[in-house]
DNA sequence: GTGACTTCGTGAACAGGATCACGAGGACCT
DNA sequence: AGGTCCTCGTGATCCTGTTCACGAAGTCAC
């Protein structure tokens, strides 16, 4: 601990230390004890350079000639990235998505349990899904007060997601996960992380547009952009 | 069409486009007929520099002094990005995931039909979701060449994930969304989108975590450290 | 038609990341 | 101990994307 690690983390950085996680417990579970950023960096599909410098922001944990000790950079990222302890996760919105969510289970293995699950529909309150009783949305303030949940799941159809979101604010929560397919405006300070599957196709359908279209202007030769 | 859109759109414009394409949407379904930068930038929260840029790649169709007609670019961005006809999906895994997925029933209206779903558990198979029968994943060839299926969906754990994508490519799949929990690898001109829940959740984990470092530094803050 | 006003389109400056290349530090063998 | 080999850490460079600022082009009132 004594060892401060350089602080501002770049944003970039930050959302690849989960992968490097994931993968370092594969390779704990493996027994594997050390492992070079060119092996990291193969298992993961990126580059080498890139991985030596995304750990270097975490402090000089790799020994040259020998690599990274697997448990001890397991150790490290999941301090910086908060994770040595749980966050409980509240989730507004008990259909499809809230139901599956909820049901998952490999939250709660991840360190994030779900302290509750919300929704508006009366005919909703009290089902149990994945061993949580859905509660009434406004019973939210007291959920996210008595577990201190900081980090709430917007599980709605886009028309409520703002008021989701604003209710989420009120109660105290400090960081959003957002499923549904809106933008949603929030206080400053507050985190907000979107996750949208129907622009995720819409962006592969763009590439298959693009690559049907790339073929047929091109008849036959071989002057490919090299996506 | 002989206005040829500039080519190349930059990947971080192509992941706004849809975004632009939902509020013109809304736009349209409220009888408002024209838009400007500055008002598009203000729901979807950016820049307006950034709105005019994004959508002068494809093409001279803003009107200055007045904006953009809001029918007409709903219309380009939908043919750019190729929403213009279906792309039917195929689901591998009819867990937790890919049932919450089959039903969400969304991804029909917004041009994504789900061509089928498949598992490799016997005692999934025949089960209807969503409408759609449970196949054996051996039939992915079938499904995929009956219906010019482009788009794959990954919805397995992630042990299973790289046979799935592996099936997938072989089945003739060209586009792959990823919802397990690890990095899969494909042939080169194969895309992948990956989405990732638990990901996400620690990127918001982390932000929480320096958040209260951040509180914790500044002398005189009230409340000690909790973990 | 003229002038004031609005809003687009885009070159230029700026910022953040990705990649390269190489020196430094350490292990291991003889 | 000395030499060789390996791999990290990081300055330098390149590239992509963001933001700014302003000229161009159009509308509208009169």
């Amino acid at each position: 601990m004594a060892d401060r690690p350089r602080r501002r983390i770049p944003e970039a950085t930050v959302s690849r230390l989960p992968v490097y996680l994931r993968l370092l417990n594969e390779l704990a579970d493996a027994e594997t004890h050390h492992v070079s950023s060119e092996q990291l960096a193969e298992l993961g599909g990126v580059n080498a350079a890139k991985v030596r410098k995304d750990l270097s922001y975490l402090g000089t944990y790799g020994v040259r000639g020998v690599g990274y000790e697997v448990r001890y950079l397991v150790y490290q990222i999941e301090r910086e990235l908060g994770l040595n302890h749980d966050w409980p996760v509240v989730i507004v919105g008990a259909g499809n998505l809230g139901q599956a969510l909820s049901g998952y289970g490999g939250f709660g293995q991840k360190g994030f349990p779900v302290a509750g699950v919300v929704d508006v529909d009366p005919s909703k309150i009290g089902s149990v899904i994945g061993g949580v009783r859905v509660r009434h949305i406004d019973e939210l303030p007291q959920i996210v007060a008595s577990r201190s949940v900081a980090i709430g799941v917007v599980a709605v159809p886009a028309t409520g997601a703002q008021d989701a979101a604003d209710r989420l604010v009120k109660a105290g929560v400090t960081s959003i996960l957002n499923f549904a397919p809106a933008v949603i405006a929030v206080p400053r300070g507050i985190n907000v992380r979107k996750v949208d599957l129907a622009l995720e196709l819409q962006i592969l359908s763009y590439r298959e547009q693009s690559r049907s279209t790339t073929l047929r202007a091109v008849p036959g030769s071989g002057k490919s952009a090299s996506a």
